[in-house]
DNA sequence: CCGCACATTGACTGATCGGTAAATGTTAGA
DNA sequence: TCTAACATTTACCGATCAGTCAATGTGCGG
């Protein structure tokens, strides 16, 4: 198998577990998904847990290099970049596909914080938190690590009720807390 | 089987659930660790799916009395009732037992809105805005929904975060957001 | 055209899945 | 003490679980 195929593999792989879940779907039905058989698959792969953690790997990648690049786009300044972070997550509740954050889901199935799985989630969460510390510290805020992890927080709870309730306004909800922590943290 | 012995197993049966995932633990494995046979299991539950619904009922019946309760007892203003919301989720963070929210993992593992154990953790997160609306009313924040929902937001992602990084962090950091959250809602 | 290397397959393993049925207690009224 | 009613257990169902293996392509250097 090519290295693209594998890319593939690993691609159509995520999918099938961001809309089934991991223990919910066997490898069985992941060849099927994947059209990839059962035995190629484990040639690359030992375990369903190492797919499952490259699966990770590349949602980790995608997932921070479009919401940078997202936020980027959307605001030159990177005060206002803070804010757009939540407009860009607005938008991804807004596709039809959205369902969840793949790391909290990972971790939900796998809660064990000595697992691999559960380890790359908090990873993953943790890269995003430097990134946000990273424009908070541009912008020129009090306590750029503090704001981050603020933001953060309203990142994840937005997630999660997106995924529970509606998703619109769950989403302007974010965006206006976002707001209010941001100015609060320049003018104290 | 007596009605107490019913809610023993219900009682033990989410414990189970809660550290192991839904998906994870089998019926085998649930009636081993509740000590109740399967077969009268499937006396009183038609299916898998029931018990689970039936634990996820005794969760939110246990864990909104809980909180509303401790709230109470630890601030009788019901401005201050508001941040004391995440002083009571730090002492929740602080249990060795802590594993994230029953509600949050059970609509991981099922994604679907029409799914009863995803409207279940929905109607959850529903109620619990609805006590902090009534609090927020009370305490005469100038758009007690719209704080209600914000706070709801802070927590959710303070659940979450609280399970993949350090929670006592992430306590502290939650606490501070909803104070500066609650005090805009009140200056403005 | 041959033969070797490698990719891919369907069929299979033992274990476990959710759920059931027949057999075996256990209890209580007559 | 006999028996009817109910609770509980053991054994089992077909399906699916993660993972393996022998057999069958398939492509390529000689």
């Amino acid at each position: 198998m090519s290295a693209s195929k594998r890319d593939e593999l690993v691609q159509r792989a995520l999918q099938a577990f961001y809309r089934g879940g991991f223990h919910a779907i066997g490898m069985d039905r992941l060849a099927k998904e994947t059209g990839v058989s059962k035995t190629a698959i484990y040639k690359h792969f030992r375990t369903k847990e190492e797919l499952i953690l490259a699966t990770l790997r590349l949602r980790d990648e995608q997932f921070r290099n479009w919401l940078m690049r997202r936020v980027e786009a959307l605001a030159p300044d990177p005060r206002d970049q803070l804010i757009a972070i939540f407009d860009a997550l607005a938008e991804w509740f807004d596709e039809p596909e959205f369902k969840s954050c793949m790391f909290i889901k990972a971790s939900s199935e796998y809660q064990d914080r000595a697992h691999p799985i559960h380890a790359t989630s908090a990873e993953h969460k943790r890269l995003l938190a430097v990134d946000f510390t990273e424009r908070a510290k541009k912008a020129g805020a009090k306590d750029p690590d503090k704001l981050a992890r603020e933001l953060l927080i309203v990142k994840e709870g937005a997630i999660v009720l997106a995924h529970l309730h509606d998703s619109r306004r769950v989403a302007k909800d974010a965006r206006q807390a976002a707001e209010t922590l941001i100015n609060a943290s320049f003018n104290n």
